[in-house]
DNA sequence: AACCGAAACGAATAATTTTGCACATACATT
DNA sequence: AATGTATGTGCAAAATTATTCGTTTCGGTT
C-alpha cells in the first residue's frame, strides 16, 4: 500500500479522469492501482481535499474538485519538503499524446508550473504554454513517452496512475 | 405550504445566507419561512439544482452552490433545448493536423468553448488552451481525424466540409 | 533500543442521503 | 365526467457517508 500523500495524489487524477459515483467506487479504483484502503479513510480524505459530490446532467452523482477550491499549502504536506511546491498542491495528472505533454493542475497552478519547466532550461521541452489549470508542454520529437514522464517526474510526482 | 418554485427559491436564499450542514437542518430553517417538508424532498431538490456539500475549514460541512454552475438553465427550462450556444455564434472552423484539433471562432468565444469541451471530461480530448479566437485541442493519440470531428459535433456544427 | 506523542487507519456503528413505491394533485384530451 | 400523463410528495427501506474508538505506525527523543 501507499502512502498517504501518494494516494491523495491519486485521487486527484482519479476523480478528475473518471466519473466515480461513490466512495465505494473510487476505492475499487484505488485498489486496482495499488492503493487498497477502507471507505473510512476515503471519507476523511475527501474531506481534507474538499472534494465532493455533485448531480451529473444524467441523473447520477459524481466526485469532482470543486473549481474556486484554495486549498491552503499545508494540506497535502504532512511529511517530507524538499521538491517544487507542485509536488504538494498543483498537480492533478500528466498525458502524453505525440510530443505533447499535457498536464493538468488545480485551477490557478498552471502558469507556476509552465514556468518552472521553462526555467529549468531543458533541451528536452521546446516550450510550453499555460492556460488556467493545463499546461501544454512541446516535446522534442525524439523523446519518448517514457523519457518524457521521467523528465517531468522532476517537477510533478509521477506514480503508477500515469506510468 | 408554499409552491416547489418558491420553495427552491428559498433554499437557494438560505443556502447562500447560512452555513447549512444537513438536510435536516435545511429542513427546519424552511419551517420557520412557512415551508414545511420532509427531507427526502430536500434531497430531491438539491439534487436538481446541483447544490453540494463541502466540508468547511473548521471541521464541519456545509451546502453551496458551486461556482460554475449555471443552475437556471436546468431549473426554468421546460421545453427542448438546443444544444450549447456555440452552436450559434461562435464557431468558424476546425481543422485537425496530427493529434491537435484547431477551432477558430469568432474573437472572445474561444474560451467559452474550451470550457465547455473541458467540463465534457471526455478522454477523448486531454486538454485544451483558448487564446481569444482560437482553441487547441490535444487529442488522444488512437483518436482518428473522422473520430475526432464526430466528438467535436457534440460542440459546434460540423458540416460536409468537414467531412 | 525504548519511549512518547501524533498521525493514520480499519472495524463497527451512527448519521445522513438517496431512492423505490404509493398516492395525490394538476392539467390536458377525449 | 372519465381518462391519461406528468409532476410532486411522504414514508420507509436502501445506500452511502461520517465518526467513534481502539490499534497500529511513524518520527522524533532520550
Amino acid at each position: 500500500m501507499k502512502n498517504k500523500k501518494e494516494r491523495l495524489q491519486l485521487i486527484l487524477s482519479l476523480v478528475n479522469k473518471n466519473s466515480i459515483g461513490s466512495q465505494h467506487e473510487l476505492a475499487q479504483l484505488l485498489k486496482e492501482n495499488g492503493c487498497d484502503v477502507t471507505q473510512a479513510t476515503l471519507s476523511r480524505d475527501l474531506k481534507s481535499m474538499k472534494i465532493t459530490k455533485v448531480a451529473t446532467n444524467d441523473g447520477g452523482y459524481m466526485y469532482i474538485i470543486p473549481d474556486n477550491n484554495r486549498l491552503q499549502d499545508s494540506m497535502l504536506m504532512s511529511g517530507r519538503q524538499s521538491m517544487t511546491a507542485h509536488q504538494q498542491v498543483g498537480f492533478i495528472s500528466i498525458n502524453i499524446s505525440g510530443n505533447i505533454a499535457v498536464i493538468k493542475t488545480r485551477n490557478g497552478y498552471a502558469a507556476g508550473l509552465a514556468y518552472d519547466i521553462d526555467m529549468s532550461h531543458s533541451n528536452e521541452v521546446l516550450g510550453t504554454i499555460a492556460g488556467a489549470d493545463t499546461v501544454f508542454a512541446i516535446m522534442r520529437e525524439d523523446i519518448s513517452h517514457d523519457e518524457a514522464l521521467k523528465f517531468f517526474a522532476r517537477f510533478i510526482p509521477i506514480d503508477d496512475a500515469h506510468l
